[in-house]
DNA sequence: ACCTGAACACCGTTCAAGT
DNA sequence: ACCTGAACACCGTTCAAGT
């Protein structure tokens, strides 16, 4: 029986989240599928096509009701639900940054806090380096909580897990005087 | 003529600067040298370790001198060198990114950073927290740039670059009511 | 619409053997 | 100490052809 594109998106994603980026390749996703490499590419242009619809998929997958009221908690809630979403599953973190920089997908996350604070009336040039800088210390810190996770747990290295600090924990952002708190 | 361990390093910056990170790899760096692939494996033990010391040479080539007397600028200093480095070469933002966040090395701008915050009797967890969401930010922020820019000229994507914002634009972070200014 | 089969031009890594 | 040559087990992608 034939396949959906859907069905492909969706072993893709299962494929990642239980062998690594690293086993997401097009022949293992074909033999998955029972089918040859060559017929993913009726469902998806290229790799990275692949690759940015299943960012896009981990993102839809994490999503929340928002119930905060206030635009502050209202940024904080679309970054914590961004860091969950990531962390939910294996090398999502990479995926999701290495899409969204690339402006193939994964672009929900930074419009939505863009439209948070366009509604708060920030000033424009604001908006932009605010919703970014969020994203930018988001990536970071769950990129690098993941990868250490995945080190150790491989054990290629013997980076002491101790050391990394929570998300958000005690700080605050300043942009130009707007105060954006992330800690809890 | 043999080669030393250093002869193969510069080769791989040059290759890595030149074509960029999909076109370092063993062979092509291999016929560089005019040399087989796995002559390289005499002198690194994986193409990750290789990494590892391209990382880390990357950063040697962008040290400066440091000038800043009081630590807030002793910080900023530290992060505009490390931004600067990563984006004086190809793929560097990448590059140091994810051998940092592997733990292989890279290790040497949150040293420096830790050291500065310890100096200036920061409590020890805030020396920790503080240090990273810098480079997260750094790193987050360099990425983005570097991989905008490459989609652009590679004509992959028809993102703007206009909206970039310049790096620590007006930015401070407050972590546990330490102002961490970053902003010109 | 969805897939096969074969091919093309690549990868990283290992290892016995050479100088 | 440094390298060769050959092999192993892979990659992404294209394309004519099939149903």
């Amino acid at each position: 029986m034939p396949h959906r594109r859907s069905d492909v998106l969706a072993h893709a994603v299962d494929l990642l989240d239980t062998h690594g980026l690293a086993a997401l390749t097009m022949r293992r996703l074909g033999a998955e599928l029972e089918v040859q490499p060559s017929a993913i590419y009726h469902h998806f242009a290229s790799k990275q096509a692949l690759l940015a619809a299943v960012a896009d998929e981990i993102l839809a997958r994490g999503a929340r009701p928002r119930t905060a009221s206030e635009w502050p908690d209202q940024l904080r809630e679309i970054c914590v639900e961004l860091r969950e979403a990531m962390l939910a599953c294996t090398d999502g973190a990479d995926v999701v940054a290495t899409v969204w920089a690339f402006g193939l997908g994964a672009a929900a996350p930074v419009a939505d806090l863009e439209k948070v604070l366009t509604d708060a009336d920030a000033p424009d040039e604001l908006v932009a380096v605010a919703s970014r800088t969020l994203v930018h210390y988001v990536f970071g810190h769950a990129f690098e909580e993941q990868t250490a996770r995945q080190a150790v747990r491989l054990g290629a290295v013997d980076r002491s897990l101790d050391s990394l600090p929570d998300f958000g924990l005690g700080l605050d952002l300043v942009i130009d005087g707007l105060r954006l708190r992330l800690g809890s």
